[in-house]
RNA sequence: GGGAGCGUAGCUCAGCCGGUAGAGCAUCGGCCUUUUAAGCCGCGGGUCGAGGGUUCGAUUCCCUCCGCUCCCA
């Protein structure tokens, strides 16, 4: 390669492949098979007291770098933790120096050597020899710290979003918010395998999509030559295997709605669904309870949570308020005693705006969503919604054909959990789901079509059954403390370039 | 859908009430065998998001578009 001096990108990506070309040279592997690591990082430091002096193996990407002259200083970093590596031209022989010399930030490397502790207290590897592992031909961003201060850091959101790689490899606490979503998944998936239910899949890719207020994303299957949509909530089929004589099952799947985006909602999203026969949802309130305060307290040993500057605790009982009760107490309205005209009238003179020709429903949903939904902050069932709100709740046990026996639990005045004492009556959710039909032909782009196969299975006989629905990346934005939903999805849903 | 803001070197950012740009880190060359935001000396590095307009002259002013962020519906 010539003399001139790497400035450019290109520039930058020529010097990575010269050293490229150096190493191979050398008679090296810039891409060897293998490395035999005896420890990983977090083991050296945390077992240093017993293997101090001993001949260790430790391999990671360098992400930092300090040369001395005839002596070099670099951190490896692993999944855990950086190692820091002490290199002397004298120990490795000119090869090994020759080869450190064409290692760059961002390649992953191997040294072999004595774990010991440098005169500032940093234990570290003594290299006896080293070995690249991987050569990174492209420059990454540097980012330094001290003393826990971080200086330049990675923080271009847009970035850190479009190459979630680079956001992980250099910010390690990124890699954590992650591992704490793992780690809430398997304890949800723990919790409910103890109490007895049975995890299922059912298909994402279905011939009439239905069990949300959304719209679908539609594809088409050439081999049948036929439209399908992507599933905007698995609830149909887990009835459906309640019918079959399950009693118990679950689902952690991802859902497809073609909304809109923002710091709550991306279009491919991933949900908990979980049927429960005999039950109902005033049972369904408890077990919900049980599993956010239990997994809040595994991944993360409290149940306190920072939210929207709020804080947010799930020690306490959740409350469980009708909906007509909060209408009274928020919006000082008679939600069930109104008719829809004054509705309307109401809206309007509070500025709220509307879809054209809105529907009973949707006039209730935007008083839930104005003024009682952002005043819920503490956990909170809001229950007993009106049944134009819920085409596949039960009637009310109380007797007001008005009501049905659902909930959502909110906090921070954000939607974590949507559920129902299931309708069972066959006729009675045909006639709910025809309504839902002329709703979607009156205009209505989120109302349910009806699905003809569905309500067989139910004229076939679903026993009583409670079902909840759970937001899993909202529940992970909580557990995490991170404010957008994109902060807890690995590969957000981005515009291309 | 509406409003505000942002987009300048690989990364983090200055700057420009109009005269084609700077810093730190990284890189490159030199010195340095226990450094750690290592240090010291030196050289470079940019179609200032894209397109158009105004102007003698635009990174700067105006318009359109693209992308992102935040707030609102």
């Amino acid at each position: 390669m010539s003399e001139q001096p790497a400035q450019s990108l290109a520039d930058l990506l020529r010097a990575r492949r010269a050293k490229l070309d150096r190493l191979r040279a050398l008679g090296t592997d810039p891409f060897p098979l293998r490395f035999d690591r005896t420890h990983a990082a977090a083991a050296l430091l945390a077992g240093f007291a017993g293997l101090e002096g001993q001949p260790v193996a430790a391999a990671g990407r360098i992400v930092s770098y300090r040369d001395m002259g005839k002596a070099a200083f670099f951190h490896l970093q692993d999944e855990g933790a950086r190692i820091q590596a002490y290199v002397r031209k004298e120990e490795v022989g000119e090869t090994g120096w020759a080869v450190l010399q064409a290692l760059d930030l961002g390649d992953f490397a191997g040294v072999k050597g004595k774990l010991m502790k440098t005169r500032t207290g940093e234990i570290s590897v003594q290299a006896s020899s080293l070995e690249i592992l991987s050569k990174s031909l492209r420059p990454l961003p540097v980012v330094k710290e001290k003393d826990g201060q971080v200086f330049d850091a990675f923080a271009d959101k847009e970035l850190r979003y479009r190459k979630r790689y680079l956001d992980l490899a250099v910010n390690p606490q990124v890699r954590e918010v992650f591992r704490k979503r793992a780690a809430m998944i398997t304890a949800v998936r723990g919790f409910l395998d103890a109490r007895g239910f049975l995890e299922v899949e059912t298909p994402a890719l279905q011939t009439l999509y239905g069990g949300a207020a959304a719209r679908p994303f539609k594809t088409h299957l050439n081999a049948l030559d036929m439209p399908l949509f992507l599933r905007i909530a698995d609830e149909l089929y887990l009835k459906r295997l309640i019918v079959g004589g399950f009693e118990r099952v679950y689902e952690i799947a991802k859902n497809f709605r073609n909304e809109g985006m923002d710091a709550t909602h991306n279009p491919e999203f991933t949900a908990l669904e979980f049927y429960w026969a005999y039950a109902d949802y005033r049972d369904a309130m408890d077990l919900v309870e049980a599993l956010l305060r239990g997994t809040a307290l595994k991944v993360s040993g409290t149940t306190k949570f920072p939210w929207k500057g709020q804080s947010v605790d799930l020690a306490q009982p959740f409350a469980r308020l009708p909906m007509a009760e909060l209408a009274r107490t928020h919006a000082g309205i008679d939600l069930l005693g109104m008719k829809d005209a004054e509705l309307v009238a109401f809206l309007q003179s509070k500025k709220v705006s509307l879809p054209p020709k809105a529907h009973r429903g949707q006039l209730m949903d935007a008083v839930c969503r104005e003024f009682i939904e952002p005043n819920l902050i503490q956990p909170t069932f809001l229950i007993d919604y009106p049944v134009e709100l819920s085409p596949l709740a039960k009637r009310h046990r109380g007797g007001d054909p008005r009501l049905v026996e659902r909930f959502e639990l909110f906090l921070g005045g954000t939607e974590f959990a949507n559920a129902f004492s299931e309708l069972n009556d066959p006729d009675d959710q045909r006639v709910r789901l025809q309504a839902q039909s002329s709703q979607k032909a009156g205009g209505d782009e989120e109302a349910m079509p009806l699905d003809e196969d569905f309500l067989e299975a139910l004229e076939t006989g679903m026993p009583p059954t409670a079902g909840v629905g759970i937001g899993m990346d909202r529940l992970a934005m909580l557990l995490t403390g991170q404010p957008s939903i994109r902060d807890v999805i690995l590969f957000p849903t981005m515009r291309p370039l």
